[in-house]
DNA sequence: CTTACATTGTGAATGTTTTCACAATGTAAG
DNA sequence: CTTACATTGTGAAAACATTCACAATGTAAG
């Protein structure tokens, strides 16, 4: 029955806890679509390759969302996801780089399905300036404070070479963003109370070269 | 000095561990690139996010690569880290998928520049089929088992919609491949001996979205 | 050769995350 | 109402990862 009280340093909660919760979300929505009325931890378990007691635990943390004996009802649990999350509500989303990763990224339905809107499409290359994509123009880097101001972003994703993405990175902290998802293969130096995620295409192939090199 | 021992079950290595050398041996290059003959713990360090002490642990894992008083040779620490990550010599790799994000994929540099060497590349659209992708083209699904073995294909990248991604996975494994990189939004089930990673940018953005909700 | 200094390699201490195991509590059937 | 059963929530234990702290060992200068 903990909450996590109203004190002045806030519990921290484990990285790997939050990304489990967002795999448990979508196993949720998917019993969901199904017509499922419950669901107990074992089964989120399974599906998102874990142990139900992680599962419990993991959720545990926030709050009891089961009945004992029963499980946890889908609706309810999803709501309480939801909320806790953040997803319960739209975000605003701007992309920088409109390359051939930025296209992807952009057209992504993943992203729109779950309330990610791009708002904004910025890149360097004067081409590219002006050009429709998806429901907005590209726009010149050098509009970037303006444009994330005015349209209010509140996460970044960055998708540029390596050696612009720092400079870039800056100047969104500077704009007042708090939030980047990072897809250029270099570790961006910002703030503490920025979010940075990196996504990071290079270090994961090597990791397989590792895996595949030492059996 | 204590390298790995020739047991029977080796020692594991920690995910976070392999994670970090990626990192420790772009800086290296870096570092090469501007003439540097030796490189200490607390400078790789800083440019990896970490501490001194993190990184000594990390290397002294697989031996004992510095002089004390003096650093590490970034030349030989280099040559080392290739080898303990397998990049001393190139893959061959295949890619499911020619939508927006396999075409991002295969023409990312930063691949073929460390090694990844992208095959063969697969598509179910028969538009798409016989076209020509960088060096290579467009070859249907229903080849996977055969033209996986032709080529010799050691890892494959899915980057297929998350319906299709568990069926095709299953036909990779079977193929005798035993790395598997999954941009699919969905968790794969594999064999224990199948190395396997998730590029997941939903749990990405949920991660910042939960990161903004609790501050 | 001796001293001053830098930096590694590594046990021990600390901190964090996962797993275990079971009392608590709910359902359902007789 | 009682019994049989399922499943949660959670302390305690175990496993794992990071940080500390310092002896060991090298360089370099006088």
């Amino acid at each position: 029955m903990k909450h996590h009280s109203p004190e002045a340093e806030g519990p921290r909660f484990p990285d790997s806890t939050i990304r489990r919760l967002s795999l448990y979300l979508r196993f949720l929505q998917e019993a969901d679509r199904t017509g499922a009325e419950t669901i107990s931890s074992s089964d989120l378990a399974t599906r998102g390759g874990t142990t139900s007691a992680q599962v419990r635990k993991d959720l545990s943390l926030f709050g009891s969302f089961g009945k004992r004996g029963l499980g946890y009802s889908v609706p309810e649990l999803l709501r309480e996801l939801h909320q806790i999350l953040g997803v319960d509500r739209p975000w605003r989303v701007g992309l920088i780089g409109a390359g051939k990763l930025g296209s992807a990224l952009s057209s992504y339905e993943d992203f729109r399905r779950r309330g990610f809107e791009i708002r904004a499409v910025f890149d360097s290359d004067p081409q590219k300036i002006g050009k429709r994509w998806g429901e907005v123009h590209v726009i010149a880097d050098a509009d970037l404070e303006k444009v994330l101001e005015r349209e209010s972003i509140e996460i970044v994703m960055i998708a540029v070479p390596a050696g612009a993405a720092q400079a870039l990175a800056d100047r969104v902290v500077a704009s007042g963003v708090h939030a980047i998802l990072n897809f250029a293969p270099i570790r961006l130096r910002t703030p503490d109370d920025v979010a940075l995620r990196n996504v990071d295409m290079a270090v994961e192939m090597e990791g397989l070269s590792f895996a595949l090199t030492n059996r």
